[in-house]
DNA sequence: ATGAAAGCGCTAACAG
DNA sequence: CTGTTAGCGCTTTCAT
């Protein structure tokens, strides 16, 4: 009949156990400490039940040995792993950046580290690295854009965690959702243009799913508008990959005014592409605001600063980062999510170029 | 006299345990297969030593249970969290993104996942950063820029776990590092613009370490060439705080015209700030290249569309993410690390702005 | 090629 | 407020 004992004071000092790091652990600061390993992670993760002296010497215990709690064991044991997942289609995107950064921070804040997956903008890479970060029993998932595949929405559905899809709204949301309507931007910058007396508009956008929305429903507005002349006439588009760049920007202003030549208002799918449409404007001599206004979207840095100056469909993406980090931090620590769609907006900011 | 038993067969099926998730374990995919765990295990991780029957069974259990194998637990056991931490000085800074996608992507190929901090420049927060990871047991850690602080250094080193240091070269790595020399560059483009008969120049630069390292270089070999007429006088420098902006380039080279009139290049510390100098340029009506040179840093893919085109210094960032994940992943299996310095390099592409 | 036993380092549950 | 006990779900070691 074999004892278990106390499996973990076995072997406490030194490595002669099967394998193991060689590391300070838990049970070592307890024994320096002189108090039972459970008080040890009373003064870590919950102090507010240990005594002040209790606090002090395990405090100095924790200090003498440098410890460093080891969270792949405290995550088996309590089921909470304290990582959080993100999905981002493309790293390298600016306008996700700061919802990054915000997320990584507001998280780290909490306690929280943010692992990072991409997945490129196609569904299938998308559905392998659920997978993948699933294994990893996170707290939390967080989505830069909304999960369209069934299979996914299953998938996260079923691994019972808070799911947050961010950049876009939509009213069936997996679980939580933090963003803003596309849709509206266009029929606002439409309407925008429109106000402004631009009658033929034409579209400059990488081909995304977010970026299509925007252009769609501008398109759409813009005909009911009549500013294509008439309802039916299509708004003159061109397409580039995402993500959108300054050269795509110069390509597509070249090509619509070859073949359009009578546009009188571009609407980009991001800051960088109008800043190519600027850029080749200047190299045409076609005056901006004056024969041609110019809409860009994401109010990134250089927006301002431009020459032109770039008027830009802004959007606060630190919020989402905030707002989403908060999301899942809440609901992990058991208090309830506020609400399950949260809308932040977004703004026209004039500026010269339209 | 307690029975340990199979500590795991004790309660197989269904959620009567303390706590536990509710999903399916391993323990569950081999009772449907009717095999012992570990074989189980062994299909997961090293289906070379399984018989072809036996993976088949195996699989097809998995298949059917929807098991997702549980990486924390699979971690602790096995001291390989097949986890990496990232520390970024800036998330949102555009120069650092190709290689944090770099890093993650050739990451998850391996089955690695990333892990991400954000230091914001300040050894504080680094230093508290690395504490909050290594709980993680992450098997590598990866910096963006040298360690400097003593403290972190020996952190570092406690761990046990491949360093690697990145987008800078020192004699001194913790453990390995992989980028370039800054220094290189500065006397390069000294170099590269005395040669196009550039006898004046100027600096817009962001105040962090390697553009600082840069600046200094640039400088320095700028009066050995004799450029600032002669070997004494200093090289104007304009200062912005990290991370650079069009905008904070507009104003270093209104500043510096404003008090160097006769300055005829400019080296920035990244392609945003350049794109500023000649978008401020422009403005002035200081012809570039004619009256000014622009060399910029990064390369980043608005560089070859600018008008003028500017001329930058290119750095392989995707690369130095590539081996970097390279160098984590072989020490983690086992292999050894191929060098402990990688130079990737840089080139100077000339464009039209110098 | 497969299996049994024994933990990895920590925390939840329940006492006292 | 502190301690005891029993695992969390997996993989290592050693045996067959």
């Amino acid at each position: 009949m074999k004892q278990t004992g106390s499996a973990s004071s076995a072997k406490a000092n030194g490595r002669s156990g099967r394998r193991g790091t060689g590391k300070v652990r838990l049970i070592d600061v307890a024994k320096l400490a002189g108090v039972a390993p459970i008080t040890v992670s009373r003064v870590i993760n919950s102090p507010e039940y240990v005594s002040p002296e209790m606090l002090r010497r395990v405090r100095e215990a924790i200090e003498r040995t440098g410890y460093v709690p080891n969270l792949l064991a405290g995550g088996l044991a309590s089921s909470r792993s304290r990582l959080v997942a993100a999905i981002v289609p493309s790293i390298s995107s600016p306008v996700f950046q700061q919802t990054l950064a915000a997320l990584t921070n507001t998280l780290a804040e909490a306690g929280y580290q943010l692992m990072l997956g991409e997945s490129g903008y196609t569904e299938s890479r998308e559905d392998a690295l659920i997978d993948a970060l699933m294994g990893r029993r996170p707290d939390g998932i967080v989505l830069i854009g909304i999960m369209r595949s069934a299979r996914g929405r299953l998938r996260l559905l079923g691994a019972g965690i808070p799911v947050v899809e961010t950049w876009d709204l939509t009213p069936t949301p997996v679980d939580s959702v933090v963003g803003f309507s596309h849709e509206k931007i266009g029929v606002a910058v439409a309407e925008y243009l429109h106000e402004r007396g631009r009658h033929r508009p034409a579209i400059v956008t990488a081909s995304d799913d977010r970026a299509r929305q925007r252009a769609k429903a501008f398109a759409e507005t813009a005909a009911r508008l009549g500013m294509a002349g008439m309802p039916t006439v299509e708004v003159p588009t061109f397409f580039t990959p995402a993500p959108g760049t300054l050269g795509s920007g110069r390509k597509g202003l070249a090509d619509l005014i070859t073949r359009h030549p009578h546009i009188d208002a571009i609407f980009c799918s991001s800051d960088m592409l109008a800043l190519g449409v600027v850029t080749e404007a200047q190299v045409r001599g076609v005056s901006i605001p004056g024969r041609l206004a110019v809409v860009g979207y994401g109010d990134l840095n250089f927006a301002a600063d431009a020459v032109p100056a770039l008027t830009s469909v802004s959007v606060d993406a630190s919020a989402i980062g905030r707002i989403a980090a908060r999301c899942i931090v809440d609901r992990a620590e058991g208090r309830p999510a506020e609400r399950s769609i949260t809308d932040v907006g977004f703004s026209i900011v004039r500026r010269e170029s339209a």
